[in-house]
DNA sequence: CAGTGGTCTAGACCACTGA
DNA sequence: CAGTGGTCTAGACCACTGA
């Protein structure tokens, strides 16, 4: 193996990627001990450090586990779902193997709700972008979601752009960073307008997920609201505390 | 500052403590910077790889905020919960600033139901620990937590241990060292039976934690799961991409 | 005992930011 | 330009595990 030095890719994230591959198909199976650190270190030309910055993200992420005296082992079951997952819903359906999929139900420029005004740290007569989407698992609707967006971000928002993830139209092609993501999730009972969006009865109940995008600097600049179907949609994660 | 050498903690670890007490007592004040990491080397005496996992450290908790060629700044928000809320009742109860309680309503060594067995990945004649509990916050009952414990963790349960943090007492009593944790959150409805331990009404929104608890060979060996009232609980997280 | 991972330092070169 | 954080190496000593 061959480390690109030229493409600026950092060396423990290339040897990340590697050892991730590794585990994925399997040619280091579950509960098997991975090579040692000086093996690696030898294997792939690289000092000890680099090895153990590639090494301590798996096993944070929960691929790997080691015992000092004895070495690094593949776990049991990895991670279905990472933190990640909270992130994009595009992302993770394509994670949970079914098609995302969003329907544009609502787009303008308004005055922020008190939730969005609050969550953004802005007056609320700073006027922000606002849409409103159906989100679909293999055509099926599982989630509103309400996205508040300061207009300093973006000058217009097109609706062709709304049809995919607009997690990566943010990140990709317009290139913004993102920084911390506050995330608080709650149960909620149905309403009628939910209940009609999403197929179901009125008071049945709803995951209701939030997140706050902030950027590099700090500032909250995203607020989305999602109602998730509660019988469609669950939320998994991994700690870890080694 | 002079470190102990002697205790066995990580110099690191010291500086992190350190460092997170200054954040808190606010002597390093929200949107300020902190000292250079080559200042921090020379105030405390360390090298630089050590000042950097302190602060990194930091950053992945949301305390921290690094731009290259400025400086490293406190965040604005600082992180209201971790991801270790997840993990303890008790430890979150206290973080929101409101007194945990548990009462004691069915403790029983039982053949794992199907969720249990799989859960911690043994037959269904292998006997567990169980035991359900109503959890109280300031003397309100939140939630209804049922626990399942393989019997090879403990010989017995007292009763009078269920009174407060079980898992205080499993990691600080027993010396139970812990490993990864698998969570996962859905939304339900409230049966008749939750309805009641938790005075609402049938069909009022719960939200649904599971926790897979496993030792540090990755053997799950303590699953729990929690129905929540959704009106008086959520849950809250920071996540960090940088 | 040899081999593992855990901690720590010193030193190097780099890309980036603001003045 | 000087100062910041980002990456990387070499080398050291340690505690722990199993044989």
């Amino acid at each position: 193996m061959i480390f690109n030095t030229q493409k600026g890719i950092p060396l423990y994230r290339q040897l990340y990627e590697e050892l991730k591959k590794k585990i994925n198909r399997e040619e280091w199976p579950e509960n098997n001990m991975i090579p040692s650190e000086t093996a690696l270190m030898k294997e792939y030309g690289v000092g000890r450090e680099t090895v153990r910055r590639a090494i301590l993200q798996l096993v944070n992420e929960g691929y790997l586990y080691r015992r000092r005296g004895i070495g690094t082992v593949v776990c049991r079951k990895r991670p279905e779902d990472s933190l990640e997952s909270l992130v994009s819903f595009s992302a993770e359906m394509i994670k949970r193997g079914v098609q995302p999929g969003a329907k544009l139900i609502d787009l303008e420029e308004i005055y922020p709700p008190h939730e969005a005004s609050e969550a953004l740290n802005i007056p609320p007569e700073e006027k922000i972008f606002y849409f409103r989407r159906l989100r679909l698992a293999d055509r099926v609707p599982v989630a509103v979601e309400d996205s508040y967006l300061k207009s300093t971000v973006v000058e217009e928002i097109e609706p062709e752009k709304l049809s995919g993830s607009f997690y990566d139209y943010l990140v990709y092609e317009k290139q913004i960073p993102l920084g911390r993501i506050q995330v608080e999730i709650r149960s909620v009972s149905a309403g009628q307008e939910m209940a009609s969006f999403l197929n179901i009865e009125t008071g049945a109940p709803l995951l209701r997920l939030t997140r706050t995008i902030h950027s590099t600097n700090e500032q909250p600049f995203f607020y989305l609201v999602f109602h998730f179907r509660g019988d469609l949609y669950s939320i998994k994660s991994d700690l870890n505390f080694t």
